[in-house]
DNA sequence: GGCAAATTCAATTGAGTGGTTGAATAACTC
DNA sequence: GAGTTATTCAACCACTCAATTGAATTTGCC
């Protein structure tokens, strides 16, 4: 066997680590923060064995590593390239899938009515203090980082802290990245609730990619 | 099975696509220029069912495209973006595959004495008029596309029409792309002759992907 | 229509994968 | 050190995949 095949066969190890749902799965999440190996198999509803299976073959490809923290493993992205290679793994999925397109089309985009907002005009309306910035995302999430300024509140929380936005003013939502549809969900419901309300084009990852402001202050400071 | 499995299930197809070293071989050639079958099935030394095989499923995933022309069947690659995850694909392996880093080492790269020449640097070296450039691809990848100003010597002919170079100006040579080795030979001989020599970092595919000028101009004209 | 070339299909084989289960290991607590 | 919790290991089964082989299909040419 050539020299070459033997290099492309190593590549394609990196595409076999990609090659399964629950391992992009465990990506996502991961790649919204480092977090334990049970923590991982309860959000990614798998057993624990088997998430543990999943995580051990990320890291000997190197695209995830391991620290042991007292009884528990945690699990962290290696590397800001992994989430860039997620990030065009997605997009080009999206563009060449016709399955993709069909399924986000149905379920997710009610076409463009949710119109997104730029990264960019984020930055700017927030510097001009016109909008609620709200981060649509679980507790754990949102404490390992998050947008400056947003305040947190997840979809089950949603119709009960209604009462604490301004209905005065614009409210931006945002979430894991393109595929999650927590953002979806609350900009929805919060248009029947007569809100004024976009969802932030970037998820947490991508915005973190951006090289833009993060935070991890507590929940009770913004 | 829920939504976000289930689209994770399908951006996994991508992912499988990418998980065999003969395919990413295939799509390594196609980035070179569309292809037919059997040419494709020759330069990666597979049998014609085997190559047929493998570019139907990349078709399927939506990676590359085929025509019919005559009796034969043409296959390229679908779109630009493709090229790009390829590329963002090869970097990541670079990084964090502890066996891709080794093999290309040791193989490839005699550490940096085969120092590389950014495509802005050979842009303005050529306008200057000072270097010769080399395309180290097979005749039939040359004439579906090249560097303008590229004369094309093959690894082959490369000892024979070393007479036809100028001694006085640097040799710049070029190939496939980051993982080819073509290139490096070629600079590994010229050196031997005693020509001054470096190789084009970026591949011809990564070249046209940044937009840069092509030109698909006869052989006698260059 | 009949023949040849290029490609695809269908069936088969051996190897690898994903998920489950139950046992083994590691670290902390008492 | 016994007990508890978190993780990994090992064995297993059903399933998918890569490559080979030979037949079938499509197209062009006489």
């Amino acid at each position: 066997m050539s020299f070459k095949q033997q290099l492309n066969d190593q590549f394609a190890r990196l595409g076999k680590v990609l090659s399964n749902g629950r391992r992009l799965e465990l990506l996502e999440h991961l790649a919204q923060g480092e977090r334990s190996v049970d923590g991982l198999a309860r959000v990614a509803g798998l057993s624990v064995a088997n998430a543990s299976q999943h995580l051990r073959r990320m890291q000997q490809a190197g695209l995830v590593v391991a620290r042991r923290e007292g009884k528990q493993v945690i699990y962290a992205i290696a590397a800001d390239d992994v989430v860039e290679l997620l990030d065009v793994f997605r997009r080009v999925g999206e563009r060449h899938l016709a399955e993709v397109r069909q399924m986000v089309d149905a379920h997710l985009h009610e076409k463009d009515a949710l119109e997104p907002v730029s990264a960019e005009e984020l930055v700017e309306r927030c510097r001009k203090g016109l909008v609620t910035l709200i981060d649509v995302r679980p507790e754990e999430e949102y404490e390992a980082g998050h947008i400056p300024g947003a305040m947190n509140v997840t979809i089950e929380d949603l119709e009960r802290r209604m009462a604490e936005l301004d209905p005065e003013r614009e409210v931006i939502a945002y979430c894991r990245g393109p595929y999650c549809t927590f953002s979806f969900e609350a900009v929805a419901r919060l248009r029947e609730a007569g809100f004024r309300t976009r969802r932030l084009e970037p998820g947490f990852p991508e915005w973190k990619l951006a090289g833009l402001p993060i935070s991890t202050e507590e929940k009770a400071a913004s």
